[in-house]
DNA sequence: TGGAAAATAGCACGACCGTTCGTTTTTTTA
DNA sequence: TAAAAAAACGAACGGTCGTGCTATTTTCCA
């Protein structure tokens, strides 16, 4: 999972101190203060919803300090956006990269993945929510979102051929349709689990996610 | 699927003269008119994009005349939901319940239902992406959307269950975890099909349903 | 056909929106 | 420590938002 070139993470990693703990500008601090405020704010009332006036009221910010971080609103929900897809790629992709290559990997993608949007019961998953309401709306933010949500799918679906290739899966597995069942079986968990706040959701998400791989370790 | 008793139609099949092409009160067909016009723009932009005075320009009225046909935003955003729900209505359960009871009829209602979420490529969905915009925002609205979604599902429970009783699905199949797989691939779909924009979802949602009815017809 | 009722328009309000700009404060650096 | 640079502020702008009034127009019915 790497980020597309056309949108690289806002932060590239330091070249010059690169990953010694170097003291961060002032500046580059309170940036990275609003970015998470604006992560929470967005998770719950969506990127749409995220206002600089609200944001600068949690920051305790003027309004135009908090703008002068990002010099226009595009900007500042691109920002998010890039936020959530680092902070996703710590949390769900590194981790499971430590697992075996092939089935293991891709088992615990899923299962990362799947405490993700469960826990995330209180902050929504961005890549959900942006992708409802900005699969209408043409412009630099939905092509950032388009662009993490490709990244992310193309990490899974790379996982799926080292699987096969592994000999895990059926050699001849079409990947995409896999990916395309079990990215359902994301959605439908956070759409019972969020929004109808039904129980269970959870468990018939992994059950069916068992299924799923053994028709396509076999058949 | 009947609607539930705490949010009815907004128009109630007319007792007196039930049925018959009674004209209409000059203000209940404007109100249509807006009402038309409000769903194609929040399928667009979404419920809470929606707003009065977009509304306005776009049926060639005042803002006051619209807001008069609904007295508040939520009021006209639940209004909205009704319409799509009654249309949702007409379009996919209503032609599927003409098939025979059982599979037939469920996959009637899967066939329909892709129908509306694909050819839709252009509207989109009112349950899904009020589900998004709704998940974290207590009030009518979202109760108004909770239900017609519930509203909806039970049907396909419904199904499922009758469809185990004539014997074409196993006795003891799990309505609601058949439900929870097949409700994914339809979100899978809207997902990429109306934002990645992906060819093929059509035929992947196909292939999978056809599949997880296998399963849940034989194991 | 005239009077009641319904529908629509017009206008104003307070609130919030993103954004600009000049000023002031804080931080960094030489 | 003083000058330079960065950061944050405060006030204002033009818009749009939902909503409340009071007219005015249109529609309905007796």
């Amino acid at each position: 999972m790497n980020l597309p070139a056309t949108v690289p993470l806002y932060e590239p990693s330091d070249p010059s101190a690169a990953g010694s703990g170097r003291a961060l500008l002032k500046g580059q601090h309170t940036r990275t203060v609003i970015l998470d405020a604006a992560l929470g704010l967005a998770s719950q009332i969506g990127l749409e919803g995220l206002s600089i006036g609200a944001l600068a009221e949690v920051t305790r910010m003027s309004k135009s300090g908090v703008f002068a971080h990002f010099g226009s609103r595009d900007e500042l929900q691109i920002s998010v956006v890039r936020e959530y897809h680092a902070k996703f790629k710590n949390e769900v992709f590194d981790p499971a990269m430590l697992h075996a290559r092939g089935l293991p990997r891709f088992k615990a993608l899923f299962d990362l993945w799947v405490k993700r949007v469960s826990v995330e019961i209180d902050s929504g998953c961005l890549y959900i929510s942006g992708a409802v309401e900005f699969d209408d709306r043409p412009g630099p933010v939905r092509d950032a979102l388009v662009g993490m949500v490709q990244d992310w799918q193309d990490a899974l679906e790379r996982a799926i051929g080292i699987a096969a290739a592994e000999g895990h899966l059926r050699a001849n597995v079409e990947a995409e349709q896999l990916l395309f069942e079990v990215h359902g079986l994301i959605l439908a968990l956070h759409h019972d689990a969020r929004f109808l706040r039904k129980p269970g959701a959870v468990g018939r998400a992994r059950a069916a996610f068992a299924r799923v791989v053994a028709h396509y370790a076999t058949a």
